[in-house]
DNA sequence: GTCTATAGTGCGATAGAC
DNA sequence: GTCTATCGCACTATAGAC
């Protein structure tokens, strides 16, 4: 079925990749840590940073549950083990904890994509890697990425606008490479914004339906390989071999 | 760019496929009460399923802005005009509504998705009237499916359990289709499971992010000749013609 | 830096007038 | 059949002890 070497590199490639996230997460709590000095309480930045991953991690857990509205902060309390008093040292409302959430997560999303990306690269292997970036970005993040998608009607205004801007940028990217291929005469696509609609839809997929593919046992590396083998086959021109 | 016939035959086929559908919302909700004549303490249908229909179509509104949980009971009341005693006339806890709503919706789409397949057609035409019938019935109910949706965590267990079937039923029937067409020799399915996956993404995709596609102004009908086109192009066979 | 205790608010739900 | 008035409760947010 399945070839082994194939799949055991893919799993190291997945493995790496899922490490290198992990540590830029703690980075971005220390980043969001001396960013919010003036409003964070706490002075000790190991205590600080300590405690931040604890509450953004919890907020996610109880959130991707029940939803962050019917989360109440005495859940997140004792969830976290902090009391009530020590939450209000590190935000000064609910509503700016889900603010510095939705935040922390964004910055880290744009920060790998446009790390993995090589725009110099061909079109047909910048759509590859753009696939299984997000894929496995998703996949390692998906309690952010759900928690964001499911929360963003209870965000003000202004940070709604961000995260809808942010929401469109992976599909921009998307289908820059498509009209990218098309003129370099590698892909055939006869409308690149339905086409990049279609791409983004199926990639949130993944971590919407998480709880699906879990329960059949795909994997994040087969759900990719099949993503691409099907994108490929819309947009890649018969091959010359056929009907020359 | 398009022909102009089709573009009106296929307006007009969606048009009544709305009248039906909105017909069909009067009936159920007539159903409802009648069902639940023992908890409803209104004894006159016809005040009563104004009056529900009334609550259902508000409740649809507010929650899809701000979400359910956030919607207070006197939000409701405004709204709709009626007291918070009169709402407690409908149902007798908040809980209880959201279940009301759920199963409205649940029941419409099974009669019509039921209504329009023809399981004895030619396996194309019935994934194609799967896709177009589904996006169809997503357009006219597009605040239900996304309530029910966004919604669903907060149901209990056992109405959970049943939100989860009801999403399975449209995922098997368009798997049930690929295979009959691969059994026949008229399509080529080398994952009818993963296919499938696919397929309900990008419907979804039109009433979860349904705002996206209306500032684009893509209408239900070009996205569902697309939608056809990007299957049929993936399962199809190389037509004979070429490589023959 | 973290805790407990509590103030103040707004909720879901109900009883009884009309 | 619908309304207004109100109860009891759980919530967010804070103040002050340790």
């Amino acid at each position: 079925m399945h070839n082994l070497q194939n799949t055991t590199a893919a799993e190291e490639d997945f493995d790496s990749f899922r490490k290198m996230t992990l540590l830029s997460m703690e980075e971005i709590c220390r980043d969001i840590f001396r960013e919010n000095q003036h409003r964070i309480k706490i002075k000790k930045e190991a205590v600080a940073v300590r405690n931040l991953v604890n509450i953004f991690h919890t907020t996610l857990q109880i959130s991707n549950e029940k939803g962050f509205q019917t989360m109440s902060l005495r859940d997140l309390s004792r969830s976290s083990g902090l009391s009530m008093g020590a939450l209000y040292s590190y935000f000064c409302s609910k509503d700016e904890l889900l603010e510095m959430i939705q935040n922390q997560g964004r910055r880290i999303i744009l920060k790998i994509l446009s790390r993995r990306i090589n725009p110099a690269a061909p079109p047909s292997e910048q759509l590859r890697t753009a696939i299984r970036t997000h894929l496995y970005l998703t996949e390692v993040l998906q309690p952010w990425f759900y928690f964001s998608y499911m929360e963003a009607k209870n965000l003000k205004k202004e940070q709604r606008k961000k995260a809808i801007e942010s929401d469109l940028v992976t599909e921009e990217l998307i289908m820059g490479i498509l009209k990218q291929g098309a003129e370099k005469g590698q892909f055939v696509v006869t409308n690149p914004m339905l086409t990049a609609s279609v791409i983004k839809a199926v990639l949130q997929d993944w971590y919407l339906k998480r709880w699906k593919y879990s329960r059949r046992q795909i994997s994040v590396q087969v759900y990719a390989d099949f993503i691409i083998h099907f994108i490929e086959s819309f947009v890649r021109k018969p091959s010359a071999s056929c009907c020359s």
